[in-house]
DNA sequence: AGAATAGTGTCTCTGAGACACTATGTT
DNA sequence: AACATAGTGTCTCAGAGACACTATTCT
């Protein structure tokens, strides 16, 4: 039972999620370095023990590279495990589901980096097509009893705007009566005061979260 | 982006849960070497690329050398990291969360083995501590919309068992009447034909599950 | 005025909790 | 017969879906 001299290699990927409000999209970059170099992959890379106190840290660091993003909203989501997922040893990559806003990512996205429709992937490397399906079923299982859905919108939203990010969250249309008793019989959201008065039509109320993130007891929305 | 001399350590742990069908019990065993040798911690161990498959076939392994358990109910809980949660280096241990029947541990657990309730833990090394925390959370939180709970009783069992398995799983009573109808109306469980005939009493109809774990939508008590 | 979006009122139905009741075995 | 455990019937109430309605801004 003592140590063993060789470790697995252990990495990081993040599948970032962001949406147009239509559809759920995840960020890819071209992979600039071997194994797969130059294919579509996840944002991901080495834990560095010198500098990394954790994977958490290692995946900010990564999305701050890669991407030139901070501050996003992370949770992890599990770690995939084999000899065979990379090619240059047995591995260990423990994964992270992100979400953010779309006017957060750069309107024109930099070279080597693109958002892909979820459900319209490139072939993708190591086990990552695996890792983007099971972050869409976290995000479709706890949007349904989370406010996960509102971190991919800004600090102050509408209420229209938050139905749309549950409804991409979930994948399903959601009334729009029912959708405004339950969170407001929440307590999620608060008035900022203010009002959007943007291009046309009537205004609408803005909301900030009360609380950052929270999880609730019934559903909302939910086959 | 070269590849890092410096690996962490990666190992495994698991929070195996029982119960006795009042409490949840959690099986730790005295650390047969450092570090903290002689503390009563998870059993855990490390990955060995040589031999394993996945991190989840080294818990397996882990489980069988150190309590002599195979078959068990195990689901990934979460990865663990950073650069002093283990003495020995910058490590990463990715935690399972197992559960099993009382009746498939040995009546009296062997030298060095033993089951503590949750709520009733010695201090433990490394995050062990917070390992049973968050599993005993994912129970409670998961069990009420899932078949979780039954991983706690053999093939066989009959509805009060069952409704004990909940009850501990949730930590709360549950209506006799209420917990039948949501269960039969889930199609969760089936006859087998038979029924207990025991020591005395009014016999119960056994049933086993339709499928051997699922997940529903509508909750199943919690406040 | 009409279009478009924001927001409300109300009916119905399902499902959960409470709890009293019946059923079937043992001693 | 008494008791203990297994299992059922029924009332009520809260919350979700459906959907029609009102409100406020713009052109």
């Amino acid at each position: 039972m003592s140590q063993r001299e060789w470790r697995p290699i252990v990495t990081v990927d993040a599948v970032l999620l962001t949406t147009d409000s239509e559809t759920l999209r995840v960020l890819l970059h071209r992979r600039g370095s071997a194994p797969f170099e130059g294919a579509w992959a996840l944002p991901g890379g080495y834990v560095r023990p010198e500098e990394d106190g954790s994977t958490a840290d290692a995946v900010s660091r990564v999305l701050l590279q890669k991407a030139g993003l901070s501050g996003v909203y992370l949770e992890q989501l599990r770690t995939y495990s084999g000899p065979d997922r990379d090619p240059r040893d047995w591995s260990v990559s423990v994964s992270y589901l992100g979400l953010v806003p779309r006017d957060r990512l750069p309107e024109a996205l930099e070279d080597g980096v693109a958002l892909f429709g979820v459900d319209d992937l490139p072939p993708l490397p190591f086990d990552h097509t695996d890792q983007v399906r099971d972050a869409v079923a976290r995000l479709r299982g706890k949007g349904a009893y989370s406010s996960l859905p509102a971190a991919f919108l800004g600090d102050s939203f509408t209420l229209p705007e938050l139905q749309a990010a549950y409804e991409v969250s979930l994948g399903e249309a959601l009334d729009q009566s029912s959708f405004r008793r339950k969170i407001t019989a929440l307590n999620m959201i608060e008035e900022t005061g203010e009002t959007t008065q943007c291009g046309s039509k009537r205004p609408a109320k803005l909301y900030r979260l009360t609380e950052p993130a929270r999880t609730f007891n019934r559903t909302l929305g939910a086959s």
